[in-house]
Parts: structure tokens; C-alpha cells; sequence
DNA sequence: AAAGGGTGCAACCGCGCCCCA
DNA sequence: CTGGGGCGCGGTTGCACCCTT
């Protein structure tokens, strides 16, 4: 019935993660490692599906993570990236070690989308346009050499 | 001091891909 | 070959915490 935030809906807990879920679920990995999200529920009893528990180790729990500032040095990296690939937050993240496409995503969106509103709106259109014409051509590309 | 507005981040959702029975 | 589970990705939401008025 009650299905407001933090609470149980369909069976399972929503919102925020306490420190006891969290313990749970660093157990489960440190047990069976990365992965097979959806058996954390039935192992371990943690009310959680499987994708709340992936997200969650993967942008909080991950002991490789780096938190606290994006220094400057990152955040260069993370505008010469965007530039040349746009929003594909995973692609920028691997050349971001300790960093999620999470928190990348984040961090762009708060620091830097307001000022692509107004000159450089056009040229962000445009260039979203090319990518898709990349994108096809690859496809094209891909799906010929297959055959 | 209290209300209203803005901001940042954790977590959600839908979609689509891949793999396997 | 195909239907469904598992997962990754990108976009979006909601709440807590500012800062202003």
C-alpha cells in the first residue's frame, strides 16, 4: 500500500540506503563479488532489487572510488572528453579513474550546461548531429562487414 | 526568524543490448 | 530463432541543504 519514498513498494525498499543495507550489501561482494545483483535479495536478505544494488556499490560502495573534489586537472579532462563525445558519461568515466558516470554527469550538468544555453547552444546541436550521422555510419559499417 | 528560491547529489526510470536456454 | 533475464547507459527526479529576502 505505502509506496512514498524510503518505503516498500511491490516488496521492495526504495530511496535513500542506510548503513545497515550498505553493510549488506559490501558483504555480498566481498562473498561472491561484482555482479548476479539480483541473487543480493535472496542471499542475503537486503530488501533491495537488483539494479538499486548495482547502482549503489557501483557509485558509492566501490572501495576503488576516488569521492570529494573533481580538481582542476579532472575537470580539464571531463571538457576536452565532452567536447569530443558529448554525453557518453561511461566513455568519459574510464578515462577517469575513481570516478563514476554518475558523478561526471553530475558534475557537468551543475558546472557547465548553463552555459551551453546560450552561444554555444548551436554548436552543441550541431554537433549532437554529427554524431548521430558518425553513429549510422558505423552501424552501416559494422553491420556490412558482418555479412 | 521564517518563508521562498536555488543548487547539488543520490537514486530512480525507461530503453536497449547481449547472452543463453 | 526467440523470449526473457541481467545488466549498462543516459536522462530525470526528489530531497536536503544552502542562501537570500
Amino acid at each position: 500500500m505505502e509506496s512514498s519514498w524510503g518505503f516498500i513498494e511491490d516488496g521492495w525498499r526504495k530511496g535513500p540506503w542506510t548503513a545497515d543495507e550498505d553493510r549488506l550489501l559490501i558483504e555480498y561482494v566481498k562473498l561472491h563479488g561484482e555482479g548476479r545483483w539480483n541473487s543480493v535479495a535472496r542471499l542475503t536478505g537486503l530488501r533491495r532489487n537488483g539494479k538499486s544494488c548495482r547502482l549503489r556499490w557501483v557509485n558509492y560502495l566501490r572501495p576503488d572510488l576516488k569521492r570529494g573534489q573533481i580538481t582542476p586537472h579532472e575537470e580539464r579532462i571531463i571538457l576536452e572528453l565532452h567536447a569530443r563525445w558529448g554525453n557518453r558519461w561511461s566513455t568519459i568515466a574510464r578515462s577517469l579513474p575513481g570516478r563514476t558516470d554518475n558523478e561526471i554527469k553530475n558534475y557537468w550538468r551543475t558546472h557547465f550546461k548553463k552555459k551551453t544555453k546560450n552561444s554555444c547552444d548551436n554548436f552543441e546541436k550541431s554537433r549532437a548531429r554529427l554524431w548521430k550521422r558518425q553513429q549510422f555510419q558505423q552501424q552501416q559499417q559494422k553491420s556490412t562487414s558482418k555479412r
